[in-house]
DNA sequence: CATGAATGAGCTTTCATTCAT
DNA sequence: AATGAATGAAAGCTCATTCAT
């Protein structure tokens, strides 16, 4: 099915170019329709990129969820979230660091905003998680929300320095830092 | 002198725009120069926008290095960058998160080669810092590198959300909480 | 039936829009069959355009021939002619408009040249009547054909101009407007 | 000068073709310059047309003033405005027409909008000199602007008829022609 | 130093038309 | 008789860059 094609196409696209340097000719080509059939199936450029982004964001969503539906603790459930996280940064990287970090000023207004709703939804649905072991009593008592967004900027961040410069460090490794750096911070404690 | 009006108005124009949708012809007029004029002092606009990060990184490495000149802390030092880069972010917002975000793949390579060279020292130079840290057996043994890429990303994340999301935040009550965050973990410590 | 459907339809989505505004995929919205269909009944665009043209012509020559065949004087046949004229202008102004003066130089050219021809043996309709009042002895000795096209003319522009102007005058007095203009002229005679 | 020239190819490819089959890479080619030279000199199609209309307008305007300006009795006036309106739609055929007629429902609502006001004024211009006529008792107690308009679109209905089908007819010949129809009506008077 | 008119490659988008079903 | 997915030529427009002055 061509609709198909050209997600597939897109999403290698929009990744490998950023937004605005990947043009609907490329994504054209590499779905090997015609560039009106891109027409045909998406209204223009904005709206085909949040198609696939809002499908991205699902399957991730869907993904965690399953993962989490056990009977879990919260440190497993964070460190699900982390690797869930590593997955989409290092894996398909070019697109989500896209959707978390280029949309500042670009693309249509109307499309934008659904695409800060998109990132918006994601955050807070991780900030549920965080808000549980609130109440719990496992964490501290911050700004779940803004510690959710906080969470997926060093991720990315992170994953964004450690793909174009070192490779030394492997996957497991870095998810340990990174477990280590969000549940106990940067501080030696006493106990350790 | 011309020079510098096109520089302020360049940062003017890609903090708004981003980098893609930031045109010459903008610059030139807030700059109030001749669109030629900006070819004069500059060879082309991925080099005007080099210029001009450069010029920023330069600029919060110089603060941040005559603010940490005294003898601190780690605990003070930690904070102060944590300071900064929330002046960064929350002031000049949208080219701080321009050089930590949006250059992915977008711009001239060689360009672009540049740009992450800068943002790598940057981080490099936060690295350091936090290196002098665990050699004197305050922080965990971790990779300081990463752990300063996490920093950032977190702080511009976390920024970016609070500053389309949220206003009910004061500043000074983020700074503490991404102290906390920083240094502490998410988690409770039995001492707290 | 699908051909009537998509005629009515095309009636409206070419008076609305101007023959080359009005796209093949509004007409089959429109008429609630799918665009293939419409290439089903008509070879083309163009052949659509000129079918519709072409029963509109022969409807309004229908009406006025019914019109005229009782034993009127050439007043009455001229008053009728104008009103049958201002109905076409005022009711179905956009497709009448586009007929005489829209197809200047646009359409392929087979069909510009049918739809030409439809527009002149209008013309000569009219100025078959003009001329046996001529033979009568009641009209000047003038070319009936100019005088025909002139009186279409004068009526569309001026219902143009009244609908996109004006609103004060009635239907009533425009009609008496025109009749005098047509047969008295502008100038004011002894006997008036 | 660049601009001019612009004009000048527009002039040609608008009377040739009508505004919608103009085509920007034509007119740019036919002025011997770059398409990007056009957009540097007006903002786009709709703009540069309303541009050569407005030029084209006032030319008129100004031929017809500097005409009348002498002590004229009201039927040579009424002869001039024949004869420059014969001129307009003899000539430059192909502009006047569009403007006349075309505009109907296409061209950008704004730019539109402004058309039809240049339209209106000169209709109203015209309409002036009838105004005065009837001040001076010489013409029937008549709405001159409807007038105005309907001699308009008679003019140009009928030269538009009469070059697509006749050339037997002589310039002059039409000229008296279409006074006599003006000011006296197709039907016999009892003087004649 | 500075200008600004001119460029042209490249972009997104539109739409009449085709054709396998 | 009717469909609708697919096409591709052609359109309007943007913008970094050049260059004669």
């Amino acid at each position: 099915m061509s609709k198909e094609k050209i997600i597939l196409a897109a999403v290698d696209v929009f990744s490998e170019n950023g937004y605005h340097r990947a043009s609907m000719d490329e994504i054209a080509l590499r779905a090997n329709v015609a560039k009106g059939t891109l027409y045909y199936h998406f209204p223009g450029k904005a709206q085909l990129f949040k198609t696939l982004v809002a499908e991205g964001f699902q399957e991730i969503i869907d993904k965690i969820r399953a993962d989490l539906q056990a009977n879990l603790t919260l440190e497993e459930q964070i460190r699900k979230i982390i690797r869930h996280n590593l997955d989409l940064f290092l894996e398909s990287s070019g697109l989500a660091h896209i959707v978390f970090n280029e949309l500042s000023n670009s693309i249509d207004q109307d499309v934008l905003e659904e695409l800060k709703i998109l990132r918006i939804q994601y955050i807070h649905f991780l900030a549920e998680v965080l808000e549980e072991g609130k109440q719990e009593g496992v964490l501290r008592d911050i700004n779940c929300k803004l510690a959710a967004a906080g969470i997926v900027g060093m991720l990315d961040s992170a994953c964004n320095y450690f793909m174009n410069n070192t490779n030394e460090l492997s996957r497991d490794h870095i998810e340990r830092f990174f477990y280590t750096i969000i549940t106990s911070g940067l501080f030696m404690t006493s106990g350790e």
